[in-house]
DNA sequence: CTCGGCAAACTGTGATCACAATCATTACGG
DNA sequence: CCGTAATGATTGTGATCACAGTTTGCCGAG
């Protein structure tokens, strides 16, 4: 198709902003699988815009590490997913997100704010009512929300965007994870322990909750990828 | 001018890669100062090429937040160094380096590596020689060699790109400090250390020496980050 | 039916142009 | 002499084209 139906998308910003989030979106939820190679023109085809824009768009994502490029080829694709990669990917996690969880309750707590417990609520809620219904797509996208609503409030941008885009590495795995275990928990729920610790101020617990949801996703990760490619 | 002097670089990789290093290098040693505004045109003529390439190469440097690009304007300029900007990066690098150092001197035991401590004493003696001299360019891309010819022998991919863009993002700092301080050392040479904890196996050892090389670069940049913009 | 080779299609890269928005400078009015 | 409006220059963005390298698929020889 040469550019039939031209997506609406959003308004206002620029469109390869707008084709960032389309494939980041289709990276994290695994429309777009690991090792899977993609093109510049097949993208722009797929979401109506001319290369151009998705030619910006691969530059961001392939610094983010979050595609690859091959080398000789010269060619893209879906990094895959290997035990080390992992493995250092859960490390780093495993320092900047609860790092980031104390500091977004610390400042929370200094400045009394009482709306963010309310918010994490409601999408802590989401988060359950998706895992219910089995919904993958809907459970990382309300995840990769509450996660990301607590680490805004800690005002650090150089940490914030270091989690981001470990997140948006992780984020294929994920879909591999639950195409394999199910999206049925068994997870205690940590995520009500990080919410009952902004309550509390104790920045402390909810270094430590996060620590725990993290640790026990990846433990997940690390099996489904020894298990099987 | 048009592109008169097309300036010969290195060969054999692609024109935007060749773009991109030179801008990093113009970035860390200071060659365009923070806060300053660039654009793609003039880029493109300073580096004889077209604007093309630049674009690939700022899409990614912009990735790494090593340029920023102001949302209102979209126009580029160097990030400036701010306090807290600095503090997190300071944390960031004190987590990620040490450990990469923690590695590598793992790995480089168990394949009992030997030219590595050649490698590292000769570069270290051309950090010592730019010292003397007082040259900071030279001291500078001397000790970045330092840090990652170790760090690269960890074989830890994820973490040393971030050692690398949290390093491009301080880069410009650097340059700053020496300006003010002098590039005299009187600091403890912790390079040695390294090297001794490197031929020792020790790995806790070197993990300490590259925190405390850290330590003491980052407080002398805390310094004089607070002492004038 | 299988294997080798050639041609067409597709890949990323770079150059050039057009356009709307913004900035800087200049000239004019007070 | 100072402040304001308008014009020209510069900015990032997107589109389109050309090109060289690679892959893919098809066709025919054995």
């Amino acid at each position: 198709m040469g550019k039939p139906a031209r997506k609406p998308l959003a308004d206002s910003q620029a469109v390869h902003d707008q084709v960032y989030d389309a494939i980041r979106q289709a990276l994290i939820t695994g429309r777009i699988a690991p090792g899977k190679g993609v093109s510049l023109r097949s993208l722009a085809a797929e979401l109506g815009v001319s290369p151009m824009p998705v030619r910006d768009a691969v530059r961001r994502l392939v610094a983010e590490r979050a595609l690859a490029i091959n080398p000789a080829n010269k060619r893209l694709s879906v990094p895959s997913l290997t035990a080390e990669r992992l493995e250092q990917l859960s490390l780093a996690r495993l320092w900047v997100e609860p790092e980031l969880a104390a500091r977004a309750v610390t400042r929370a707590a200094a400045q009394a704010d009482a709306g963010l417990v309310r918010q994490l609520q409601a999408i802590d809620a989401e988060v359950d009512e998706a895992l219910r219904l089995g919904d993958v797509d809907r459970y990382m996208t309300a995840n990769h929300a509450f996660h990301f609503a607590l680490y805004e409030r800690a005002g650090a941008e150089v940490l914030l965007s270091m989690a981001g885009g470990l997140w948006l590495q992780v984020g294929p795995f994920m879909r591999v994870v639950f195409g394999r275990v199910g999206a049925d928990g068994l997870v205690a729920d940590r995520h009500a322990e990080a919410i009952a610790a902004l309550k509390a101020k104790d920045a402390d617990g909810a270094r430590r909750a996060i620590a725990a949801d993290l640790s026990e996703g990846m433990d997940k990760m690390r099996a489904a990828v020894e298990s099987g490619p």
